[in-house]
DNA sequence: TCTTCAAACGCGACACTGTCGCGTTAGTAA
DNA sequence: TTACTAACGCGACAGTGTCGCGTTTGAAGA
């Protein structure tokens, strides 16, 4: 994440009447360098290298409060655990390994676009935006 | 559900040395009958009208075992609950209103089908399939 | 620096969810 | 009718996510 991306996440925040709190400024550096989907109980491990600790409660909503201020987004995949990513983001997809688990993002190229045209063509429907996964087997498992 | 469809797949239960209990029948019609991915909720308020009243803990067993059975598949939306629908049919994804929560089903054409040869001419990455969702308003909350 | 205020926090309680072991029931075939 | 075992009910359990409430603390102003 660039320092440019820091800042104005933080100026915003700031504006919006919202303190500075350790738990949050870590949580946005951890999503920051992290650029993949995390489940609460990795974000947890990656506290404690922080020296953070902080109640269940607190990080529920701390990440509700993130993901209000669309500071990050929740990505559902097939286990139908949620995780967390960081949402100051290009649209990007995901490859999930369903062997060793590990997940990647991935950019489409632009013939990716004509989705969301291809079913408003048939149904009465207006779409907003779109999850797209993609599972299979990585480098190192195939 | 075709007739023969449901007698298929009652064959394959027999050979494979399974018991055709009330709460199996129920849950494949249902599932059969309703062409849309159900909470377990759902479930629980449509077995109500067939008079079975099963524990919770069977219903999770028996769903995990038609599941593995593939009779039925789960689906993975955005509010990260489990929701499972009939899953001999054709290659389909949702539409889903994110103002009254209404799912449909919908069939893409065959442009499609590039999606996955997208990807892998990317990474090194061997796509076996993939989820696709889309979000947005029905005709009524339009 | 000191005061003030609300955002954020810790804590305990709670309902809900999903799983497991074990003794019992019931579908199926002999 | 008998026998076998898949399926079941039940209770217990750990894990998950939420809530209320009293306390702490970041940030701004005196
Ligand atoms: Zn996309
Ligand atoms: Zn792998
Ligand atoms: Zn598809
Ligand atoms: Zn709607």
């Amino acid at each position: 994440m660039a320092d440019t991306e820091m800042a104005e996440i933080l100026y915003e925040l700031e504006v919006g009447g919202h303190k500075l709190t350790p738990l949050r400024l870590a949580l946005i550096e951890i999503f920051g360098r992290q650029q993949r989907p995390l489940l609460l109980e990795e974000l947890g491990k990656l506290l404690m290298g922080t020296l953070i600790r902080v109640h269940r409660a607190t990080l529920y909503r701390e990440l509700v409060f993130l993901e209000s201020r669309k500071i990050i987004a929740t990505v559902s995949l097939e286990d139908g655990k949620r995780r967390y990513e960081f949402a100051d983001r290009d649209h990007h997809h995901h490859l999930v390994c369903t062997s060793c688990k590990k997940i990647e993002d991935v950019e489409l190229k632009d013939d990716e676009h004509g989705l969301d045209k291809l079913v408003k063509t048939q149904n009465d429907f207006l779409i907003t935006h779109h999850s797209l996964e993609f599972f299979g087997l990585c480098g190192a498992c195939k």
